[in-house]
DNA sequence: ATTTGTTAGTTGCAATATTAAACTAAGTTG
DNA sequence: CAACTTAGTTTAATATTGCAACTAACAAAT
């Protein structure tokens, strides 16, 4: 009955140079050993208290990444799409700010642009493509994008943010009403963005009882 | 490695008497035989191209209804979820016009309404609340509920379907626009509702290319 | 045949929300 | 200290929403 293969995926997407890129990571063991991948692996029945779990500890054992913003994706099955038979890909994705991806990361994790990704094996490239597209949808009606700032940033910097994942400009005034009304962000008192030649931005930092939470709206923050 | 249970399992919803109903089956076999559950089963490998076609047979078996709308909702898992071990349930949520239930579906098909339900097996109660918030949600912005009305439905109908659906009364004039806007509707040509002691209503149907495909807006329809 | 009641579908307008543009604030640089 | 640059706010125009009142078209009652 069960000779199926159950395996986590996690598309771990982070923001460089203004662009959305997806970790990927060299397989060390046939099938495509070598080729750049997703990080995945089984799930440990005997170890795993669901594929959240199985998720988290492959996220932190292929990449030295821990607990960052991470939510169930899809499930992609099929007999094709592993050589080694019937198999089930819980996938998952994260968002990280780059700089943690440089200090917690290992240092053999590559990054590549979400746009024009090619060779990936297995089904890698649809399951990235799912979870780019899902991440720009929530990220228009979310505070999804805050994941992808560290722990301060200004307001200027968050609306980049959000610009750089939706792909197109937004409007000032409205941006910053919509974040407002979120209520997910305090600014850090007294904390300013000083040293450019330019009047200071005030820095803020995600509430605490949204480092793990989205916030939502019922009016988008873009046109879409 | 892989002494993982996986399996399949649908919420069948519709509507009955302006409220969400799921379907639900007395199981034929243990674990909790005789107990209502949502219809699910056993992936076979031999037999199945993915997890989708596992749920369409599964449904199509188990209540005989055969392609509905019908989505992928989420995967449960942990070792705890089924008493036979640990094992994975890939969820699907299907919406159906209450009479493809009565003409298609088998006799014993039982229609329970998706508030106050209880006594489920499994995380049942956990994958329907999931489905019905999912529904909740995607109907106040995309033209979801269109698939829990027949063939032919006027549109003071499909606006009583969307209220229902929302839990809360929607703004004819606002309704009736973004429904336009939708673009998914068609008149059909000199049908109208008759027989009632008013102006009769046109009937419409949903469009071909729409059959199995939503349409999105920005704008939410109601206030959420 | 005409009036009454009821719901379908539309129109006009007031209230609300969004956005562009102009403005003030506050720093660095030359 | 004038020039420049970006932060953050204000104002006004534009677009969207939603209420209320309207006309339309039927059946049932008179």
């Amino acid at each position: 009955m069960s000779e199926i293969i159950c395996t986590v995926d996690i598309v771990l997407l982070t923001l460089k140079e203004e662009c959305l890129h997806v970790a990927l990571l060299r397989r060390e063991h046939e099938p495509f050993k070598g080729v750049l991948a997703l990080p995945g692996g089984y799930i440990h029945a005997e170890e795993d208290a669901d594929t959240h779990a199985a998720a988290v500890r492959t996220l932190q054992a292929k990449t030295g990444i821990a607990s960052p913003y991470l939510e169930q994706l899809a499930t992609f099955s099929g007999p094709g799409r592993d050589p080694r038979g019937w198999s089930i890909s819980i996938s998952y994705y994260a968002l990280v700010p780059e700089n943690l991806i440089g200090e917690a990361g290992h240092p053999h994790v590559e990054l590549l642009p979400v746009e024009r990704l090619k060779g990936l094996p297995f089904d890698h490239l649809q399951i990235v493509e799912a979870a780019v597209s899902r991440v720009r949808n929530k990220s228009s009606y979310s505070s999804l994008p805050v994941y992808l700032c560290g722990e301060a940033f200004t307001l200027p910097r968050l609306q980049a943010v959000y610009e750089a994942v939706l792909g197109e400009p937004v409007n000032k005034v409205s941006f910053r009403r919509k974040i407002d009304e979120l209520g997910i962000l305090e600014p850090i008192e007294g904390a300013l963005e000083t040293g450019k030649a330019n009047r200071p931005a005030q820095l803020y930092r995600l509430r605490k009882e949204y480092r793990d939470r989205l916030s939502l709206t019922d009016r988008a923050l873009n046109a879409r």
